[in-house]
RNA sequence: GGCGACGUGGCCAAGUAGUAAGGCAAGGGUCUGCAAAACCCUCAUCAUGGGUCCGAAUCCCAUCGUCGCCUCCA
């Protein structure tokens, strides 16, 4: 079976082609970085991250871009309110921000452009916009010529007559038509700008993405990617100016995430109701976050609370639960047993696979691994031994790798107190030996308090470091 | 007002035509000296009302409701 991937553009699913035979090229939206990143920007992150991955575990090399921007109106607001340099503010929250992906296992992309870094690309395009009259010169702004572009709104599912319909798109007389957007921007005092053609300003948000694509990418792009919130007006833009650009198709993938959602609302700046990544780090391990995201699907809103929190918290135990070794004095699966624990977790890595072929289907996917689990749990307790778990126990090290799952506690441990642990474990087997209960429930209860855990079986005991 | 998405058990969630996966929580059980962990069992007719069909959560229409976008936003 072959991948297939909900386009925005066409609203169903699409069988996935490249335009070079091995090779995806993928853009996705950073963030603004003008503040803490949230929970809502680490989903974005996540989910992309996850894709990024299954397509290179499927075959491809992935050439991922990332922007950020790191100029625009909130960057200036903030910096003059703060008194802080708007590109030092901005290095800080791009340094905060990958510190915090780092955290969440995130991998780094292929490329970051900025878009201060960019000027020459940028003014490159709106220049060539201009000589081909999709765009025109307003005081020192430049503008889109929106009605150059019959198809403009295709992403969106919008009409320009509906827009104009629309009472909340401000008037500004000076522009041709109410819906031409900003490429470049004129300076006002005290802000960061740059020489130009038109006059000194800065970019407009949507040529910046246009531009790094082009530079980055080509003229053509495999995947674009980003929040379900930037569908319009900001890609809806981006396509325009590309497409006005190349005469070519932009993007052959549209994908969207959808948004975090908090009582019902969607988690952002302006409503105020931000749970940052570090918040939500202080309290659980990445991989929370990461089984989280995967327990539903990447388009449809994610709610964020106390319960669906513990669901992950629960799910990532569980999985922690499938690396434990072989009970201690094992004493092996019938060979039979141990070749059907083997075709259990052949089945769910095939079921995986169908799973995120089917335009990354990961809840039911995770279902499969679950499955896995359960066998090996199955296995592991009916006394397989280490050699016999292994095999299953790869496989499912292979398909959580796919998602990025670490699955190694947040352990402070070192190896150096284990001596000490199993001497401790060796002890209390002599007191229970004893039926010494008081003693051995002591070291027991003890340990626990020192992040270690016992589990007890007729064979003896074996113990865990406590995750989270 | 326009555009888009959606409404499945207490919670999360898969499932786009043949009679509802999975997880969490809950209850019962096995194991255990007692626990913990693990395992087993129990737990929904799919917002509402029509329609199409031999047959619909799944298609069509209507109604109600939720969310996103239309202004910066992952």
């Amino acid at each position: 079976m072959s991948l297939r991937i909900y386009n925005t553009l066409s609203r169903q699913k699409e069988e996935f082609s490249t335009l070079e035979p091995g090779k995806v090229r993928f853009y996705v939206c950073g963030p603004t970085v003008y503040a803490t990143a949230h929970i809502g920007h680490a989903m974005s992150a996540l989910v992309f991250d996850i894709i990024r991955r299954y397509l290179e575990y499927s075959g491809y090399a992935v050439n991922f871009v990332m922007n950020y921007t790191d100029v625009d109106d909130k960057i200036i607001n903030k910096a003059n309110q703060t008194g802080q340099d708007p590109f030092a503010l901005a290095q800080k929250y791009i340094d905060d921000y990958r510190a915090d992906l780092d955290k969440l296992n995130v991998l780094p992309a292929t490329s970051n452009p900025r878009a201060t870094r960019e000027m020459e690309y940028i003014q490159n395009m709106i220049a060539q916009l201009l000589e081909h009259e999709k765009a025109y010169v307003l005081d020192g702004d430049v503008y889109y010529r929106v009605n150059t572009k019959p198809d403009y709104g295709k992403l969106s599912g919008r009409k320009i007559k509906d827009m104009a319909a629309g009472s909340r798109i401000s008037l500004d007389d000076r522009k041709e038509s109410p819906e031409d957007f900003a490429l470049w921007k004129s300076a006002k005092p005290g802000e960061p700008a740059w020489e130009s053609p038109w006059g000194k300003g800065r970019p407009g948000w949507h040529i910046e993405c246009s531009a790094m694509n082009l530079h980055h990418l080509g003229e053509q792009i495999d995947i674009h990617g980003g929040g379900n919130d930037l569908i319009f007006p900001h890609h809806e833009n981006e396509i325009a100016q590309t497409e006005a650009l190349t005469g070519k198709e932009f993007a052959r993938y549209w994908m969207h995430n959808g948004m975090v959602t908090m009582t019902g609302e969607k988690m952002s700046k302006s409503l105020g109701n931000i749970v940052t990544i570090q918040d939500f780090l202080k309290d659980h391990p990445g991989d929370v976050m990461r089984l989280w995201v995967l327990a539903s699907n990447y388009r449809a809103p994610l709610v964020y609370g106390d319960d669906v929190i513990e669901q992950a918290e629960q799910n990532y135990k569980r999985l922690l639960g499938a690396k434990k070794p072989a009970l201690p004095g094992a004493k092996g699966l019938s060979e039979a047993a141990a070749f059907s624990l083997l075709k259990a977790a052949e089945k769910a890595r095939r079921s995986f696979k169908e799973a995120m072929d089917d335009d990354f289907n990961t809840p039911l996917a995770l279902a499969h691994v679950i499955e896995l689990v359960k066998s090996i749990n199955q296995a592991r307790s009916d006394g397989a031994t280490a050699t016999q778990l292994e095999g299953a126990q790869s496989v499912f090290k292979e398909l959580s790798e796919v998602w990025g799952l670490q699955l190694e506690g947040n352990i402070t441990s070192s190896a150096d107190a284990e001596p000490f642990i199993r001497l401790l474990v060796e002890l209390r087997q002599e007191a229970r030996a004893q039926k010494n209960w008081a003693l051995s429930d002591k070291i027991r209860d003890g340990l626990k308090n020192l992040g270690v855990l016992l589990e007890d079986s007729k064979e003896g005991s074996s113990w865990t470091w406590e995750q989270k």
